[in-house]
DNA sequence: TTATATAGAATGCTATTGCAACTAATGATT
DNA sequence: AATCATTAGTTGCAATAGCATTCTATATAA
């Protein structure tokens, strides 16, 4: 009675492109409420806690390292050093490079963002086992190396 | 000789989030460069589609099932409408309801976009075995539950 | 019947994100 | 040394997405 590409579509709205997408919009609105108290958005966390993790690390290293194009990298470092979260700092040895830092209100704010996070991820995670999580992020590198490259 | 909270960082940057985030992002550039022949962005496809699953629907009905921001549907509607791709008709037993069909270009576009989709869907799913890819859905619908009730 | 409440949809605003094009600095070639 | 190419970062623009608010139509209450 439907045609043919009526169960190809329901089929394809049922792939992971529907729960990827679902999950990353009502993620970022979970964290932008948890971060919001700081001031830091949706888009600027993962920054913060990159160069928490490695300081000294430049814009571009950062745009490959998360996958991000460099200028929201850009946007998103400035915000964070408007807010002053972030310090940087031209590299003496090639001005081309900003090297950026955490601030002492960085390094303060960044046990929060954590807990803020880990209340986040333990909410995403309710009933899903450690080797159930652990095998979804197998799947995950695998599809974002597929898509990525 | 590094803080707690660093490798607790790492964890988080390493957690489900950063995975979504990007794979999102990426499938969001792959279905937009697929549907540009057509006009359709990778914001309206999911409502053109699942308007082609389910003709006489509301907007109302496609944001829930699309769990999307009732204000985001308004306007990708807008935009199929514009395209020619979706047509309102006012509800006659209630006027406040917009009822959405395609239109026959709608209708001429849904397989060209499907096959894009397939397209992309299979570069994502590469090196996924049926029973991986499955059990993947399994988890990410128990997460999208989580984080959106 | 009129006033209030509710529901679906539209509009204005803002945040996130990426592309194209640009600037500034370094490196390579002649 | 001067020209050209490459690289890191910035800026302008547009698309996606959600919140707050408004609009319009229906339902409910007085």
């Amino acid at each position: 009675m439907e045609a043919d590409w009526t169960d190809e579509t329901k089929g394809a709205v049922e792939s992971h492109g529907k729960y990827i997408s679902a999950i990353y919009r009502h993620m970022q609105i979970l964290i932008a409420a948890e971060l919001a108290p700081y001031r830091i958005g949706s888009g600027q966390y993962i920054f913060l806690m990159a160069i928490a993790g490695q300081e000294k690390i430049t814009q571009k290293a950062l745009s490959e390292d998360l996958l991000i194009d460099k200028t929201t990298t850009a946007k998103a470092i400035a915000k964070l050093e408007a807010e002053g979260y972030v310090r940087r700092e031209a590299d003496p040895a090639d001005n081309r490079y900003q090297l950026l830092y955490l601030t002492e209100a960085g390094r303060a704010v960044v046990p929060k963002v954590q807990e803020g996070l880990n209340r986040v991820k333990s909410i995403a995670r309710r009933g899903i086992s450690d080797e159930e999580y652990a095998f979804m992020l197998v799947l995950l590198k695998k599809v974002l190396r597929n898509v990525s490259e």
